[in-house]
DNA sequence: GGAATAGTGTCTGTAAGACATTATTAG
DNA sequence: CTAATAATGTCTTACAGACACTATTCC
């Protein structure tokens, strides 16, 4: 065991020895950024997808993202890396969106160039206009969820779209964080536009978790959770589209976490 | 908007094809991998710490890590890299024990040498002997969480020990977390022995979540949900050091998620 | 014996889910 | 008018927390 431990120590100064005298010195790994953006249209859940114009993977759909810039010049942070590639994408920064890291993933061969390690976010957006894409090759979309065919991660055959490295696998971490989010967080919200209907919330969480809400069971939830929402003392200009009396409007309330909870109905007796 | 999609992908394709074919002429951006090992000594959180023998941060404590190693002869996974640090840190891998990501640091002046992004891993062991450190400056030694003096990431000026880098943050994420999935995970178990009893995984939740249980409805709840543990069929030996009848033996369940869950007492009221 | 603990029983308040009902709007 | 929907009411079941109690063991 203290053998070990010397070994690694020395090992450590070493390497941090040529850290602070020769950069160039280390192993050549590089870090990217990028972004699972979900958004609702049509009452599907979408990700923001770009299909590569060169190799690797050219012609697939892959997740917008870009390489950590480092130097004199330029030197951001993750979040801050995440937030450009996002904005640049959408082309406009939606006012009202969520944006968090999702998981690091670091597989030797994820890249078939060299070791790329990917720092992924996750956003949640409210619906954006499709970016517009130029007539050339490289262009980016709002792909429904449901069309790439994933399945714990692998993307199975019958996809519409192929996807990049791993990002089979990281669209599927990020679905399946922002359905655990919609449980404890109120960041359904960041969904919708700044006002919002009970029923346009239930839409959300309907569309999110891929289940059908009980409207009235829902509707006294949301209202019985302390900050959840809170009434603009609003109403809609008229009913529904297929009838029904007009809704009250509601804003985001100042809650960062549900108390209690909203669970998904189907938890299906826990994994064993 | 199109334009700066334009301008993105340009800059994409510039980055990938030095990357295919020069893979130095990146930004100098290093990836180490760092360790959060929890266990509980003596009634309290301890957490792994290694004092740093060399600049920066020089006689500090700090969390076990490593460059991650990439090249033709070493290239190993990120959770591969994170357990070759604990396992060379405790000196003996613990049989069972806990290992998954926590999150990625990366602000840019978190390190004065150079651009360094640290994966932390987070680790939950049962009780270890002390790492024995060698007679010289650099040691290693589980230290109470609490004597860290440890406020939302912020060390406080009274702490016993000083930490290097971020780390005063990354371990109260880590123990944020640790607390976290206690309440919807069964991973109390993997700070006992394999073999248990309801008060000794009562005193995990005490110790992690810092609260006093109600032993009574503590006790029926753990044997309520399904799958958390099993019984051995087996008695202790002996009654608790301080009078009471003998205990009834448990091992670690099949779930892999507690449903219901077990929450913290004390929510707060939730965040506002 | 006295104190502490394992394990169980009981009661209450809260919350989730199922179901019902009323009023209001679109078509 | 008919269908759909917003919002509320009611009932049942499940569960968390408080409290009580018994049996067992250490000192």
């Amino acid at each position: 065991m203290v053998r070990l431990t010397t070994v690694m120590r020395e090992e450590h100064d070493e390497e941090e020895y040529l850290a602070s005298y020769d950069p160039r010195a280390f192993p050549p790994v590089a870090v990217t950024v990028d972004v699972v953006a979900l958004t609702i249209r049509d009452g599907g859940l979408h990700v923001l997808l770009v299909r590569r114009g060169v190799p690797p993977f050219q012609g697939w759909w892959a997740l917008p993202g870009g390489f950590v810039k480092a130097g004199v010049t330029v030197d951001e942070d993750l979040q801050h890396a995440a937030l450009r590639e996002l904005t640049e994408e959408t082309g406009e920064s939606p006012n009202r969106f969520h944006l968090e890291q999702l998981a690091t993933y670091g597989a030797p061969d994820r890249d078939p160039r060299m070791r790329i390690i990917s720092v992924a976010h996750l956003a949640f957006a409210p619906e954006l206009p499709e970016p517009r894409s130029g007539g050339d090759a490289a262009e980016a979309a709002w792909i429904p969820v449901d069309s790439l065919g994933l399945d714990d991660g692998e993307q199975l055959p019958g996809a519409a779209k192929r996807l990049a490295f791993d990002h089979a696998q990281i669209i599927s971490d990020g679905v399946e964080r922002a359905r655990s989010k919609l449980e404890y967080t109120p960041l359904a919200t960041a969904f919708t536009g700044d006002q919002f209907t009970i029923s346009e919330l239930r839409a959300v969480y309907e569309t999110v978790w891929g289940e059908r809400l009980h409207t009235g069971n829902f509707h006294r939830k949301v209202l019985s959770v302390p900050g959840f929402v809170e009434s603009t003392g609003e109403m809609t200009e008229s009913g529904g589209p297929r009838g029904g009396p007009k809704a009250r409007i509601y804003r985001a309330g100042d809650a960062r976490l549900l108390h209690p909870a909203l669970l998904r109905p189907t938890t299906e007796d826990e994994v064993r």
